[in-house]
DNA sequence: CCCGATGTTCAACGTTTATTGAACTATCGA
DNA sequence: TCGATAGTTCAATAAACGTTGAACATCGGG
């Protein structure tokens, strides 16, 4: 469990797979909240992430981002770090990640993946 | 079954619900020759798929992607036509479409998509 | 008016998916 | 060394998905 998992190569990252990936809500808020922090270190804990779902499940979508080659996971201590594979994916796929992230951040509010994201409780 | 079946009007299409569609090469694979025609009338018949999967099969495959915005159906006699919702998908998600499209293109041997579908067979 | 062609709808199926909680592993700090 | 913390793995479940074939609806041409 601490060795760091495996990841495919630049070449093995298929566009199916990545759209596939992309189209569920966690994970685009994953990619979305990653994108963001681009501009910083790139980086984000995955403890950062535990709003969104569960623990167990959020191990899940992290795996599955993986392995589709959207992100990579870089182990630190007790802490794991993921960032976007930007320089793959522009390479495999010219600017399908920037206007998913641009599509995306059209419709924060729509997908609720803005900072705080509030749960409405109706009764 | 002769009437022009529905559509999501232009706000109501969802980028998740969209990627997920273009998720499926069948579907990426439809809506990839459905942009090669744009540049000519920008429609095909559905029997032009034939080739892809069996008839229903693809009846699923085409209420998918009418359901989620990516495309048009018209009815014309006993065909119908279908076309790429360019319009609505540029303005509701600039460049997303391009980059999908030319993604595919790029990949294309490796998605079978290409005119000339050979399938090699191995005992 | 029927026949053939085009496509859809329906029920059935096996597979994959997302989600959960419990058990587990590994690391850091006191 | 002990305990708390971070995150993964596993088994179980329910829902959604893709594929199939048979039945159906609609239109155009003889």
């Amino acid at each position: 469990m601490s060795r760091t998992p495996p990841h495919p190569t630049r070449e093995q990252i298929e566009l199916p797979m990545v759209l596939d990936c992309l189209s569920d809500p966690i994970r685009l808020t994953i990619v979305y909240q990653l994108a963001q922090q681009e501009r910083v270190s790139g980086e984000l804990c995955c403890g950062d992430f535990n709003g969104l779902a569960g623990k167990s499940n959020l191990a899940y979508h992290f795996a599955k981002l993986r392995e589709c080659g959207l992100m990579q996971t870089r182990v630190a201590g007790t802490n794991r770090f993921v960032r976007l594979r930007r320089e793959d994916l522009d390479a495999r796929f010219p600017g399908l990640l920037d206007a998913v992230i641009a599509s995306a951040a059209k419709d924060a509010d729509r997908l609720r993946l803005l900072p705080e994201c509030e749960v409405v409780e109706a009764e």
